[in-house]
DNA sequence: GACAGAAGTTACCGCCGGTAACACACTAGC
DNA sequence: GCTAGTGTGTTACCGGCGGTAACTTCTGTC
C-alpha cells in the first residue's frame, strides 16, 4: 500500500516551475537510475545508504520518495516488469503458428536472460529481501505471467471455462520451467540461445499436442 | 567449506561418554531441532537470537556449531534433502510404466508441499537470505534433483550422449515447472491435490511422447 | 589436587533499515 | 521587505541484526 500512495510518479517536472532550485530536486527517475545501477552491481543485498550515496543524496531522501525498501524494490521492478510483460504479451498473440508462438515468447524471455543476467535475477529470484512484502510483490509478477499465459492456452486449447483450472495449473507450471531450465543454462551454458529455445518449444509443443 | 569442516555431525553422543555434564552439551541435533521449529515458525528471517533462546543458550554456541548462519542454514536443509532426493529417486526408478514413475515423483513432491508448506518453503524458495552463499547452497538441491532428472530422461528416452544436453533442459525445466505448479496451488488451493498431479502429469506425459 | 579444555556467558563491534529534528532554498502574499 | 509555507536536504539517532573477543564456569583425567 505505501508503494504507489509515496508519490504517483511525477514523470517530468511540472512546466509551471521549470528549474526550482539549483542543487534541484533529484527526479523519481534519477533515484531509480542510481538505485538500479547500484542493485545490479551489489546485488539484490545493496543498501539504502549505498544507493543513496549513488545517487548523490541521503538515506531520508530515498525513504521520503519510496516509503521503505520494499517500496524502491517494487518501483525499480515495475520499470521493467510492465514492458516484459508487453513483450511476452505480444508474441502470444502473434498471428502465426501455435509453435512460432511458443517459440517467439520463450524467446522474448531468454534474450533478456542473456542479455542482463543481473536484471533477470532480480526481477525473476525476487528481490529476495527477508520482509515477505517485497517477496510476494515481486514474485507477484511471475503470477501476472502466468495468469496470462493459462488465458492464452484455454483459448489455444479451446477449453470449456469448467477446465480453466487446468490452463490455470499447466500456464504457471511453464512459466516456472521456462524460468528454471534459463537459470540453469545461464549458469552452465552449454549450448546457445536458439537451441535452448528449441528444446523448451519441443517439449510445451509436444504436451499440446496431447492435450 | 566451513559447513562441514566445523563439525563432523556427532550423530549420537559417543558411547564411551554417556551422560557427559548436567547442563549437558546439547547436542548438533538438538539445536537443528529447536532452529527448525523457530524458521519454521517464524520465516527464514529468523534470527540468530531467537534460535539461540529457543535451544535454551546463546548466540555464539550458535556459531560455534556451525560457523555463521549459511552453515545452520544448509544443516538445516541437508538433513531433509537427502531423504527427499530418496523418496524422488526411488519414485523415478520404479519398476512401472513410465506414466507412473512421473505421477509418483510428482505426488512425492506435492505431498511435501502439502503437508508441511513452511518446511517447502524453507527448502525450495531458498532460506532466501541475502549471502549468495546460502542461495546457490540450497539452491544446489534445486539442481541435483534437475541432474538426476536428467539421468533419468535420457535414460529414458534412450538419449545418445550427444543429446545429454537436451535431457538436461528438459529435466531442469520440468523441476522448475513441478515447483512453480506447486507453489501456484500452494497459494490458490483450487483443486485437491491429485487433480495437480495428474495435470502435471499429462503434460510432462505429452511432451515424452513427441520427444 | 592441579590442569587442559569444552560449554557457556557477557559485552561489545560495525552495519543495517528506518525516523526525528533541524537547516536551507525558494515562492507567495501582504 | 518581511513573514509564512513548502519542498529539499542534512545530521544524528534508534533498535536490532550477524558476528566475535574475552572471560567464567564446569568436567573429566592424570
Amino acid at each position: 500500500m505505501a508503494t504507489k500512495a509515496a508519490a504517483p510518479a511525477p514523470d517530468s517536472p511540472p512546466p509551471g516551475r521549470p528549474q526550482a532550485t539549483r542543487r534541484g530536486p533529484r527526479t523519481r527517475q534519477e533515484l531509480l537510475d542510481a538505485a538500479e545501477r547500484v542493485v545490479l552491481r551489489d546485488g539484490p543485498s545493496a543498501s539504502m545508504n549505498a544507493i543513496a550515496t549513488e545517487a548523490g543524496i541521503t538515506k531520508p531522501i530515498l525513504y521520503r520518495h519510496f516509503g521503505d525498501k520494499a517500496g524502491l524494490y517494487v518501483a525499480l521492478a515495475d520499470r521493467h516488469i510492465e514492458t516484459l510483460l508487453a513483450r511476452l504479451q505480444e508474441a502470444l498473440t502473434r498471428p502465426a503458428t501455435r509453435q512460432e508462438r511458443t517459440r517467439a515468447a520463450i524467446d522474448a524471455w531468454l534474450r533478456l536472460v542473456e542479455g542482463n543476467p543481473a536484471l533477470y535475477r532480480f526481477l525473476v529470484h525476487r528481490g529476495q529481501a527477508e520482509e515477505p512484502e517485497v517477496r510476494d510483490r515481486v514474485a507477484m509478477f511471475q503470477r501476472r505471467l502466468g495468469n496470462a499465459l493459462a488465458v492464452g492456452i484455454a483459448a489455444e486449447l479451446d477449453l470449456p471455462e469448467d477446465q480453466w483450472p487446468r490452463a490455470q495449473a499447466w500456464a504457471h507450471g511453464i512459466v516456472g520451467m521456462v524460468q528454471a531450465a534459463g537459470d540453469w543454462w545461464l549458469d552452465e551454458q552449454p549450448f546457445g540461445r536458439e537451441d535452448l529455445t528449441r528444446h523448451l518449444t519441443d517439449l510445451i509443443d509436444g504436451a499440446y499436442a496431447r492435450a
